[in-house]
DNA sequence: CGGAATCCTTATTGATACTG
DNA sequence: CAGTATCAATAAGGATTCCG
C-alpha cells in the first residue's frame, strides 16, 4: 500500500495508512486496550513476527499507535492506540458493523446453497 | 486481498470486497452516478484497463455493483452500485472524512517542515 | 521477551498489443 | 467502446534463524 493513489477522496489516504492485510485488526486489538507484542501476537494467529513488528512500526510512524518499552528482564514492550488512532478506531466502525453483516448474509446463502 | 483473514470483527470481511489498490474509489465514483467503462477510465488516472475490469468484476460478484450492457453499436455499458453498494459507500462515508482530515494535517506538518 | 536479518514465495498491479 | 490476452515488474507476505 505505499504506491501513489490518484484519489480525490479521503478514501485513498485512509486506506494508505491502514490498508495491507493486518493494520485494521492491530489497530482494533488496541482500542480494546493496550496490549504487548506478545500478546498481539497471540491475539493475531498467522501473523508472522516480521509482519506485526513492520506494520506497528508503520502504524507508530503514522501516529496511530504508541510504543512504550520498559527496560525491564525481561523485555517488555506494550503498545496503545495513540488519540490519532483512536479516531480512526472510530471512522473504521461503520465499516465493521457493515463487514459483521455482509459476512452474516454471505454465510446465510452459502447455508442455504449447501441445503 | 484474498488470502484468508483471522479477523473477528467485520473490519476482515469488509476489507475483503473493499481492499486493495482501486475498488473504494471505483465504487465511490459510481456513488455519485452510473459511469460507462471509458468514463470510469478517465476518472482513474493511472488504472489500467485491466485492472478495472478486474476490479469492476469482483465488485460485481460480491453483489456491490451492477453492470448493464446496451446492445448497441457501438457498444455501451454502464456500472451503477447496487443497494449493498450504496450502502457499503455510507459506511466508507467517515473513513473517508476522517482520510480528508488526515491528508490535510499531513499536508500542513510538511509545509512546515519545508519552511 | 521482543525483536533484527535474510531469503523466499505468492499476490497484486501494470504495460502493451490485440479483438468483437 | 469495451473489453482480452500476455508478459513483466513490484509489492506484500511468510519462514527461518539469530541476537541483546
Amino acid at each position: 500500500m505505499k504506491a501513489k493513489k490518484p484519489y480525490n477522496c479521503g478514501i485513498g489516504p485512509a486506506f494508505e495508512v491502514i490498508g495491507g492485510k493486518w493494520k485494521a485488526v492491530i489497530l482494533w486489538e488496541l482500542h480494546v486496550q493496550p496490549r504487548r507484542f506478545g500478546e498481539l501476537k497471540r491475539l493475531l494467529p498467522g501473523i508472522s513476527e516480521k509482519m506485526l513488528i513492520q506494520q506497528l512500526r508503520e502504524l507508530e510512524t503514522d501516529g496511530l499507535v504508541n510504543r512504550e518499552a520498559f527496560h525491564e528482564v525481561p523485555p517488555r514492550v506494550e503498545y496503545s492506540e495513540t488519540k490519532l488512532g483512536a479516531t480512526l478506531n472510530a471512522a473504521l466502525g461503520p465499516l465493521a458493523d457493515w463487514g459483521d453483516r455482509y459476512a452474516k448474509r454471505v454465510e446465510a446463502a452459502r447455508k442455504k446453497a449447501d441445503g
